[in-house]
DNA sequence: GCCATTACTTACAATTTTGTAGGTACCATA
DNA sequence: TATGGTACCTACAAAATTGTAAGTAATGGC
């Protein structure tokens, strides 16, 4: 997030995210992994480690910044115990649950049109 | 949609997309200005330069590439007419029309979050 | 012939995103 | 003293996405 030239659609993109709900939402869930994530965390709680083995072809910065991100956006719930060697688990938020039936419907509607595309 | 690496996780995230119906929807709405020009198009066709005028900050070259995205999907149906100047009109499929209801959970998710986060 | 209009496309450059390889801190155990 | 385990972070490099500016084709009107 570095610092961006002013008025640049990147900007404009932003603002249009600020404004509307449905880009809103659809940001915080787009990105790259995050809905591969927040699948395996449907339902349990897991430490980075287990995460990492789950997702062999994630490299481990692209984990650690996409939990980052899920967490600055609620969605994850991120607790560390003073331990050594250090633990620190994953969990889903009640947003993050909220959001299951409708991500359910989405894909069914992908399912069908994957079908569709497949004829 | 260059060549690209083989076994990159680029490459493993688009066999996602071709495994996940989730990743996969959420992929055809995904990109930056699609979802605001499916909004756009919503109940009514319009032309192409009435489109770049609804969107003065969107690059003709980006407007074209996502209207081109958007009908490879599925979600967008272009119509040429045989005229000089030449005539374009685009409108929603029924495919995006039935995503609409989904859109609009989503929306109201997004704007449920949004209210708790400016907290 | 020259300009305007429409719906684009193209080459090149800037910006953002992702990957690679290495490093850090802590303490327990060998 | 050296090694191992956990959960990261950092600098640098590669790749993907987006922006900028210019160009194209066809034809009607001046």
């Amino acid at each position: 997030m570095a610092a961006r030239k002013q008025n640049s659609t990147y900007t404009r993109n932003e603002i249009s995210l600020s404004e509307c709900d449905l880009s809103y939402a659809i940001n915080k869930i787009g990105g790259r992994w995050k809905l591969q994530i927040l699948s395996m965390l449907n339902n349990k709680k897991l430490r980075f480690t287990e995460l990492k083995k789950e997702f062999s072809f994630i490299t481990e910065r692209m984990l650690s910044l996409q939990l980052r991100a899920l967490e600055q956006d609620g969605l994850v719930k991120r607790t560390v115990y003073a331990e050594i060697p250090p633990r620190v688990e994953y969990e889903l938020t009640e947003m993050a649950l909220e959001l299951w039936p409708i991500l359910n419907q989405l894909s069914s509607w992908g399912g069908k049109q994957r079908k569709r595309a497949s004829l």
